[in-house]
RNA sequence: GGGCCCUUCGUCUAUCGGUUAGGACAUCAGAUUUUCAAUCUGGGAAGACGGGUUCGACUCCCGUAGGGCCUACCA
């Protein structure tokens, strides 16, 4: 259960200029992970909110008390704040305000718009079924019956909607959608234990709110039918409506687990950069000619909510991956040596200062190849070793006499590069593998092995560099005695 | 069952009646080569199907098929 924190809105002026300022806001309801639908929307009303200078707000759909919970209000938390997706002003909590959702059905009740239902369980279901075989919509006995005096019982709020003519919701994203009133059925707006429903708080948060546009998933675009009419039987301006297409999974189907991750948690775990899942995920369902890599303030600058695909998009790993390659590549090193740090950790590793030190002097040299952190750290791990590395057979067996007398030379030649530094060492290996009259393989295979211990590393000019010259030194000479 | 949404290369997408249907990821071939990777060059790859409308349809309309959402005292 979640302790609400009750927060008044109208403490905190959202709109400066008052006339038509854009507010968004992004809807979770904290049952569980942060699904990264939900990461893409927030994403995509962070960057609607943004292009047209407006707010963006947060909201914790806590109604279910059931179901929510504080450590999942938290995962919501710490996943926006991961993505980098600040709200304008603290969370709403949903649950917090059902005063004020009760005062609105009062205010519905008195207008004819809503009224009591005495239905039981057992009866409405039994009208479910009805209504279900006979292709209607479920309806309420009491819809038109006088208010019933007395004791009838618990009973629940119901909508009172009109039963003929239709409900237009212009959509932004999927253009204009009609739906008929009779199709639509007189929906629970509080409970029989007074609490409000989604649909009602929904409705009378976002006027509350402000807010102007609700961009949202598209299992909600029938709904947008029923709070319409709800936004019109209080007498409030309705709001404008987009609604995203779904993520699915690779296969086409809901995006599960069993996709290999669904909560934004677990990309971050798995390695992911926030910037590049902002990429990404922008790229799922939107588009801006053929950009496909661009900053946030392109982003921002670009993103126009009439370039929003219609159809669903499935999660790419490839393209995912792709994406955050690039954003490695990027990334400040000292901060790439912090998060594969914390990558170390999470295997269960302890690094210390001098770890991170050789961290850092490796990432250069392996941050154009690793798709993840995990890679990376994994990318760097030849560093870490501590001296004697185990040497693999293959490297011992390379080094007999002559291969042993073959890398001391080697080593003086080494030892003679005017700096410690990528391009004097490999010429300085390109000139000794001259003057031997061999080729760089036949040298590469073996050093490589007494550098890494068989674990993989960058280039060989790379990994001198990386080592620097003490521990290059000191792991050939190791080995040389080693084979000995 | 009813209502609604969706359908361009394997994937993400461009096209907004007239294009050799473009790009990106992936893939294949080649180059490079000191493992793996990265990188470079090149190739293959698409309008679900059937009807219309039109001089001309990926683009507009209708139907079919296939996905999806809603149809809760969940959100």
């Amino acid at each position: 259960m979640i302790s609400p924190v009750p927060f008044a809105f109208r403490d905190f002026p959202l709109m400066p200029s008052p006339a038509r300022s854009v507010v968004t806001r992004i809807a979770p309801s904290p049952t569980g992970s942060m699904h990264i639908g939900t990461a893409r929307t927030a994403l995509f009303n962070w960057l609607y909110a943004r292009h047209c200078g407006g707010s963006f707000l947060l909201r914790i759909e806590d109604t279910d008390r059931e179901r929510s919970t504080e450590a999942s209000v938290k995962v919501i938390l710490d996943g926006l704040n991961w993505l980098g997706l600040h709200p304008d002003a603290p969370p709403v909590y949903q649950f917090a305000r059902s005063g004020r959702h009760r005062e609105a059905v009062e205010t519905l009740m008195h207008k004819g718009g809503a009224y009591r239902c005495y239905m039981t369980a057992e009866e409405t279901a039994a009208e479910r079924e009805r209504a279900r075989a006979e292709g209607r919509a479920i309806r309420s006995p009491w819809r038109d019956r006088d208010p019933p005096g007395g004791d009838n019982g618990p009973f629940t709020v119901r909508f009172r909607g009109p039963l003929e003519g239709e409900t237009l919701v212009d959509d932004r994203v999927k253009g204009p959608v009609l739906f008929q009133n009779r199709d639509l059925d007189d929906l629970v707006l509080l409970r029989s234990d007074g609490t409000p429903t989604y649909n009602l708080a929904v409705v009378v948060d976002d006027h509350d709110m402000g807010v102007t546009d609700i961009i949202r998933g598209d299992d909600h675009l029938s709904n947008a039918a029923r709070q319409s009419l709800i936004y019109q039987a209080m007498g409030w301006e309705t709001p404008l409506f987009a609604h995203l297409p779904m993520i699915h999974g690779p296969d086409g189907a809901k995006l599960s687990k069993r996709h290999g991750a669904q909560a934004v948690g677990e990309f971050a775990d798995l390695g992911y950069l926030p910037e590049a899942m902002r990429n990404y995920l922008a790229r799922l369902g939107w588009g801006h000619g053929d950009d496909e890599l661009f900053s946030d303030a392109q982003a921002i600058q670009w993103f126009d909510i009439r370039d929003v695909v219609r159809s669903p998009a499935r999660l790419d790993w490839n393209k995912l991956n792709h994406v955050n390659a690039h954003y490695i590549r990027l990334a400040d090193e000292e901060r790439l040596a912090d998060l594969a740090l914390e990558a170390l950790k999470k295997k269960g590793a302890s690094p210390d200062q001098e770890d991170r030190r050789r961290l850092l002097a490796a990432i250069p040299f392996v941050k154009e190849s690793a798709k993840t952190l995990v890679e990376l750290s994994d990318l760097t791990g030849f560093a870490l070793l501590r001296r004697p590395l185990a040497l693999e057979s293959k490297t011992s067996a390379a080094l007999d006499v002559e291969g042993r007398s073959l890398f001391e030379r080697l080593v003086q030649a080494l030892r003679q590069a005017p700096d410690w530094s990528p391009d004097p060492l490999l010429s300085a290996l390109r000139s000794f593998a001259a003057a031997e009259g061999i080729g760089l393989g036949k040298i590469g295979a073996p050093l490589r092995g007494m550098l890494s211990g068989g674990l993989p590393a960058p280039d060989l000019a790379g990994a001198l560099t990386a080592l620097g010259r003490e521990e290059s030194l000191g792991r050939i000479a190791d080995a040389l005695s080693q084979a000995r």
